[in-house]
DNA sequence: GCAATAGTGTCTATTAGACAATATGGG
DNA sequence: CCCATATTGTCTAATAGACACTATTGC
């Protein structure tokens, strides 16, 4: 029997989009090791606490967040000696997405040890394996958003097709065209127009649309129970 | 601080094809709990012999096969209080690949507490939750086939375009056309025909391939540091 | 009417599936 | 020649991308 026990916690790659830009949510590291480096927000397993390790990676947002828990998916597991001079440690990575209307009050003025960073990052300090962490969980994005179901996690509740496509070429980083993106949605039922609202600009106005009735989101994490 | 360090293990379906079937390595279980139902084969973490989960893994599959490690995969991490009578529980789950001439020497006639269990399973007693582990891994891996790459690691070194077929058919559970299968092969130049080697049966002979050299398979699980 | 955005239609190149046709080896 | 399997070719339906066209609002 072995008593060396590792260190669990849960790090989650937080996005959402900002200036038709994805972003991930970064934290400036106040203590060693690392300090001053970003790192993704993260939070040690507490098992009395926490019914799993989702619940772990949903306090890890909201000790900066403070807001309602966004949509949560596993990416990955990472473990060994080396990763933290703690000791032995696992890390479950997770990724989130924050409604596109929400941002704005996550990482406002005051506080400047939290950042919106543009993804792909461009060059700056990222602690331990998190910038490697991001890219991976950015791949993951992107292969779910190719049927644009996911994206919806993006949008609030009531959006635009124009706002869609635009939050899809934001998280793939490139442009998409227009008639083959609304012949895709035509065929999936999970779009409903919502009768009589459009949303007015200075032009034509648009359709408001919400997701369907009853839609879930396809989940590849742990069920309840 | 919490001095409650929950129980970290690594649990692996490792699946093989036998009789033209998908399969998977079942263990019977020795000991309470769930004494005889039958269970993924599963090692507790050793942080001082494993660098990481992977290389648990690889032990709870030497200690059944006594095999060289075939290809090891992340597919999900299941965690809670509930889960094992012992205690706070975290599973990382892998899937791994047997090739198909090997896998008669791992569960032959000897060991009754070892078997091919056909996937998917019929009415057996499945312990824990690993019925639900079970779908989740061959979901994952009927995705994987779709671009037919992974199946290399089903098969021995040469092989046949029909056995690749044939492999990928198992795996899907359905049949697939000829024509269009080998259309797509010749697209990726990840096989290369193996000069005037032929394999010989009583008709027609077929044309023998290997993956292509320096053929690495894309993996999204942790690199080494 | 003009600007700017919303929404639709058309053409074409690519692809997947069904299925036919040809090739080769052993009797 | 016959059989069974390997390998290639052809036709067609579905799909994605490029791009043009029409529609609707405020000014």
């Amino acid at each position: 029997m072995n008593f060396l026990s590792p260190i669990v916690a849960a790090d989650v790659a937080l996005f959402t989009i900002l200036d038709s830009t994805l972003r991930v949510l970064l934290i400036q590291r106040d203590n060693e090791p690392q300090k001053g480096a970003w790192a993704l927000p993260g939070a040690l397993l507490k098992p009395d606490i926490d019914q799993s390790l989702e619940d772990t990676a949903r306090r890890a947002l909201a000790v900066k967040t403070h807001l309602k828990i966004p949509h949560l998916e596993q990416v990955s597991v990472f473990s060994g000696p080396d990763r933290d001079p703690r000791g032995y440690s696992i890390s479950v990575i997770f990724y989130a997405l924050l409604p596109i209307d929400l941002a704005p009050a996550v990482a406002g003025q005051k506080a400047k040890d939290v950042a919106w960073v543009p993804v792909p990052l461009r060059k700056r300090s990222i602690a331990f394996d998190h910038r490697h962490i991001i890219q991976l969980a950015t791949a993951r994005l992107q292969k779910k958003v190719e049927q644009p179901v996911l994206p919806l996690h993006l949008l609030p509740e009531k959006f635009t097709l124009t706002q869609l496509q635009q939050v899809c070429e934001a998280v793939l980083g490139r442009k998409l065209d227009k008639s083959s993106f609304r012949r895709k949605l035509k065929d999936d039922h999970t779009l409903v127009p919502i009768s009589k609202e459009v949303e007015g600009g200075a032009y034509r106005p648009a359709q408001l649309y919400r997701a369907a009735d009853g839609f879930r989101f396809e989940s590849e994490s742990e069920p309840k129970k």
